[in-house]
DNA sequence: ATCCTCCCCTAC
DNA sequence: TAAGGTAGGGGAGGAT
């Protein structure tokens, strides 16, 4: 009952009714009562057996089989306690009295259908649902020792060899490394500029030395793309007037592997694992590329080489030579790069280049210049890899990648728009690039034909009704030859992930247990690869579908399989972004855990990260990004009282426990708290405290007032100093203690050197250098600092709401704040202003010493680690409303996607940046006295400006709004302290600095807000065409 | 109307 | 024996 207390669980009834209704039934009515006895669902079997328990065979019923083996499938996810709440109902019905104990076994969801495995008789399994095994495979699996070695039971080893052979896996990573390459070199090329010249030079002299490849291997990481051409020089062709390129090398594997065995050029030749005569006539090994000969045969790239003996007996296999294919196709792209304006990256032997203003700028000699241009590419890539590239011309993508089918082999094909209309009428939905099988058999049922010469006489509405609002315009758009896309080259990651779905066998939960964690380690090494941090998990999980057999006729492959994604919030000790394998590989597990699927049907099993931000940026972010975090201390001795009823909490709170509790699991015991605070670090970590900037407000007002002072006077010291000394490094500090993991333990997870917790580190980025200050003497006790008033706010949730504050983010914010909001709300309401007028000075309230968020009380955790706050949404949900244009207002706010002239409520903008202002606040109360710090000014510059840019991934896009809400306090704030010297120019600025009397600092101040102000509208412009409105 | 989440689908 | 990975577009449908 616990692991459901947060889900919808419903009894059978509300699907029954429901059903008869045709309409979903409000499920709060049906609600699961554990102490109700719920109508029972027609004998079903005893629950499924825990994945815990980890004993063989069950006989699970098979699913009706409507059409395909899997008939109950994606829609059966369970959510266990920690999970994001699935925003579609979750139906989980728990017949009572089939729990054998409703104590001991929380109620399982069954996942199996009511109806026994019976295949009705006018409609026969299919043969690759057969229920028989693969009886090649099922003895191989009989032997201990070859599954040991051959499956997933081989845990690293397993994920090594196959990740080291798996193509589907290269092609992926090439392909991100090739973006990244391109994207890279094209950011160079902004740099250095320069003149692009139309180089019809002979083949023969052309240089590719551009190109340096630092390592053998099958990585790209390493190399470097050069680009020629400056800038992009893409203008704004017209539609027609684009000239793009889809260049793809025939045959990609087969001609690569054939550069050295010339013999055998001409031939049915195949690309697979299975060599000779491996397997014989019933190989399932995969096809993954097939020479024209092969092709004359029927046989395609990814079919099984039994399939393609059965169509061609004499064909000829080699082998996979990766690192073959990845020389030829860096090869390929340096040359692209430089004869091209941009490059979009599609795969390993694949590229789209416009080369418009190339062209454009060719003569005309009485023949097509593209098609001269595309000849003069063939020969050149042929000539430095020995494979023969296909290039197809148009000036649109889709168009271009049409040509491409006619190029090829060894060929170039420019179809010219008066051609189009007759080029695609014969073809059909599934030949367009993006339509595949399943958009085909939509095409099929819902508007009778899959014919592009019929589906041309269908309406828009009609195709878009079909197959989805952007979908059916695209079709219908594609049909005319329409396309308006341009290349993208340089788009940011989302997602980071890790998945095998091959050659998973599992005994026990053990091996699972290692196997998850391995997987965790190798997601953590791509994130750290790409210098990023995710903030959500998803694990992708592949269970044998209870009608499929044991062993499937793909050798060790997953056979059809239900599939079961649960995600959950990552997140390390202070709800920050990571990366750390210990953590992933925890949050995995557990939610592996909670799935209760026998580690003998597990077949796939995938990790993903998203929410990612970049490992700079995250730093930032994590401090002023919006991450928001409790203060504890105040309340750390009352929470005792707490624990009500959970209930009526939101569904982050549950998470924020469970974040704590999966990372407190990985902690030892000793680096949980903050009394295991002034711990040395881990080898070769240099140690500083971090600029003051850097210090997350919430961590510093709860460490002991000791602590406090040492650092208050240490940044005080620094701030006055413009170049402080630099400490001399400590001596090498112990390894922190390992704790052994208990041979029984239920959770034998791997310690590492990353999960010491350390005040200083707390303070600090996670990656960042930091110091322990008392050992090296740095602080002097200074007097104490002034008392800080308490203050009671009084309000109820009830008045809030009535205000239109958001009670959760209300309490996060700081009790002064938290008094303003109030007021201006308050007083808004009163008058019946629309907005708060925050630019009017208003007497600031010290805050409190305890301030317990008073409808939180209940429900706070009681350590200070973990309370991850999810990022605040608050901004993205409010309507933006129109924008009244004022007069005395310099500037306007404009709409980022949208580049609409729009204004969002003051209020809601506050509260979203409540965590950034308190900074900005607290930097201004401690330093006012003094000139800002230049590193301080640096980082609020660089943290304001990349929210108002965006582009640096991990921003989320309401960048802007929080960036205005944040310099609207700033600017209250100054206003508040120097309001006189607002517009007091700082003429005679440069023969006063340093002066130090008080209007000086604050014309500093002034001066280094409009600095930063400056700096955001450089951005600004260059982004929206206007500056931002700071009222 | 628009957002969000959980998928499905597609490509190589 | 074979190595069915992965990232991103977008649709369905609930939430706001
Ligand atoms: N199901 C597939 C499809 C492709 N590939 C690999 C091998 C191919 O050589 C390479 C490029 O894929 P293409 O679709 O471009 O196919 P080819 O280059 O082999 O042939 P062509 O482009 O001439 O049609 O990707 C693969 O492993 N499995
Ligand atoms: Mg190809």
């Amino acid at each position: 009952m616990r692991e459901f207390q947060n889900m919808k669980v419903v009894t059978p009834a509300w699907l029954v009714e429901s059903a008869n209704a045709g309409v979903l039934l409000p499920w709060q009515e049906y609600k699961f009562r554990p102490g109700e006895r719920a109508e029972d669902a027609q004998g079903r079997p005893a629950p499924q057996k825990s994945i815990l328990d980890g004993f063989a065979t069950q006989n699970a019923p098979s699913t009706p089989g409507l059409n395909r083996p899997r008939a109950t499938p994606r829609t059966r996810q369970l959510y266990g306690p920690t999970e994001r709440l699935a925003t579609t109902s979750v139906i989980a019905t728990v017949p009572k009295a089939e729990l054998p104990t409703p104590v001991d076994r929380p109620p399982i969801p069954q996942p199996d259908p009511t109806v026994p495995p019976k295949p009705g008789p006018s409609r026969p399994n299919p043969p690759w649902a057969k229920n028989s095994s693969n009886v090649a495979a099922a003895r191989a699996m009989n032997s201990v020792q070859w599954r040991g070695e051959h499956t997933s039971a081989a845990g690293a080893k397993f994920i090594d060899g196959y990740y080291a052979s798996s193509r589907l896996h290269h092609l992926s990573t090439w392909k991100s490394e090739l973006r990244w390459l391109v994207s890279e070199a094209q950011k160079h090329a902004e740099e250095a500029g320069g003149d692009f010249i139309v180089d019809e030079e002979d083949v023969t002299t052309m240089d590719i030395d551009a190109t340096t490849f630092e390592q053998g291997g099958v990585s790209m990481r390493g190399a470097e793309l050069v680009v020629r051409s400056p800038g992009k020089g893409k203008g704004k062709a017209r539609e027609h007037d684009r000239v793009i390129m889809h260049c793809d090398f025939d045959a990609f594997f087969v001609s690569a592997g054939l550069v050295d065995r010339p013999e055998l050029k001409g031939k049915p030749v195949v690309v697979c694992h299975s060599q000779d005569g491996q397997g014989g006539a019933s190989s399932t090994s995969e096809i993954a590329s097939s020479s024209y000969e092969a092709r004359k045969y029927g046989i395609k790239n990814g079919m099984s080489l039994q399939q393609g003996r059965t169509l061609c007996p004499d064909i000829m296999t080699i082998p996979y030579e990766f690192e073959k294919y990845k020389k030829i196709s860096l090869t390929f792209y340096t040359i692209l790069m430089s004869h091209a304006d941009d490059l979009q990256a599609v795969s390993v032997d694949e590229a789209l280049i416009e080369v418009t203003s190339i062209i454009s700028r060719m003569t005309t000699q009485g023949d097509d210049p593209a098609k001269r241009y595309a000849e003069l590419l063939r020969k050149k890539v042929k000539l430095a890899t020995g494979c023969e590239v296909s290039i197809g011309i148009a000036h649109n993508i889709m168009l271009a990648r049409l040509a491409t089918r006619r190029a090829k082999p060894a060929g170039s094909y420019h179809l010219l728009p008066v051609a189009v209309p007759e080029f695609i009428a014969p073809l059909h939905i599934q030949d367009l690039h993006g339509f595949g099988h399943a958009a085909r058999d939509k095409a099929q049922e819902k508007l009778g034909t899959t014919s592009l010469a019929e589906l041309l006489k269908r309406s828009r509405a009609s195709l878009c009704d079909a197959l989805g609002p952007k979908t059916g315009e695209m079709l219908w758009n594609a049909i005319r030859g329409i396309d308006e896309r341009v290349l993208e080259s340089d788009k940011p990651r989302k997602s980071v992930s890790c998945e095998i779905n091959y050659g998973i066998r599992f005994e026990d939960n053990d091996q699972v247990e290692k196997f998850m964690y391995q997987l965790a380690d190798e997601v953590a090494k791509r994130l750290d690869g790409v210098k990023m941090r995710g903030r959500s998990l998803t694990l992708k999980i592949m269970k044998r579908s209870s009608d499929a057999p044991v062993e499937p006729a793909k050798f060790l492959g997953h056979g059809p399989c239900d599939t079961f994604n649960k995600q959950c919030v990552l997140a390390a000790p202070r709800g920050e972004a990571t990366s750390n394998r210990t953590i992933i590989g925890a949050h995995a597990w557990r939610l592996l855990k909670t799935m209760t699927i026998p580690p003998e049907e597990l077949r796939g099993i995938g990790i993903q990260i998203t929410k990612l931000e970049s490992t700079e940026a995250s730093a930032e972010a994590s401090h002023g990004g919006g991450q928001g975090l409790l203060t504890f201390k105040s309340n750390a001795g009352k929470s005792d009282g707490q624990t009500g009823d959970r209930g009526d909490t939101a569904d982050g709170v549950g998470q924020q426990d469970e974040a704590a509790e999966v990372f407190n699991e990985n902690l030892p015991p000793a680096h949980t708290g903050l009394e295991s605070g002034r711990r040395e670090l881990p080898e070769s970590e240099t140690l500083d405290i971090p600029s003051f900037s850097q210090v997350d407000m919430s961590v510093f007002e709860a460490l002991p007032p000791d602590v406090r002072q040492e650092l208050e006077e240490e940044y005080k010291r620094r701030s006055a100093t413009p170049f402080p000394k630099p400490e001399p490094p400590p001596p090498p500090p112990p390894s922190p203690p390992k704790q052994e993991s208990r041979a029984s333990t239920k959770s034998p997870v791997k310690r590492g050197r990353h999960t010491v917790s350390h005040i200083t580190r707390q303070l600090a980025p996670r990656s960042r250098a930091s110091i322990s200050p008392r050992k090296h003497g740095l602080f002097r006790k200074r007097p104490p600092p002034i008392p800080k008033r308490p203050i009671k706010i009084n309000v109820t949730e009830e008045e809030l709401a009535k205000l239109g504050i958001d009670a959760v983010i209300f309490a996060m914010l700081p009790p002064d704040i938290q008094q303003e909001q109030l007021n201006g709300a308050r007083y808004a309401k009163k008058f019946g202003v629309e907005e708060l007028d925050v630019t009017a000075p208003k007497k600031v309230l010290k805050p409190p010493i305890h301030f317990v968020p008073y409808h939180k009380r209940a429900v706070m955790p009681p350590r200070p680690t973990a309370n991850y706050i999810p990022r605040p949404k608050l901004m993205q949900q409010v309507a933006p409303h129109e924008y009244h244009p004022d007069d005395d207002n310099e500037i306007q706010e404009i709409d980022g996607a949208t580049g609409k002239v729009i204004r969002k409520s003051n209020k809601v903008a506050y509260t979203e940046t409540g965590d950034v202002q308190r900074v900005i606040e607290t930097w201004l109360s401690r330093f006012g006295e003094r000139i800002p710090n230049a590193k301080d000014v640096e980082f609020f510059a660089k943290f304001l400006v990349r929210c108002v840019d965006g582009a640096g991934s991990g921003m989320p896009d309401t960048g802007v709004e929080r960036a205005i809400g944040v310099m609207r306090w700033w600017l209250v704030l100054l206003r508040r302290r120097w309001g006189k010297l607002e517009h007091a120019r700082d003429t005679e600025d440069q023969q006063h600095v340093g002066a130090g009397d008080s209007e000086d600092v604050g014309k500093a101040w002034w001066k280094v807000f409009r600095d930063v102000k400056g700096k955001m509208d450089i951005v600004a412009r260059k982004k929206f065409g206007g500056s931002l409105a700071i009222r």
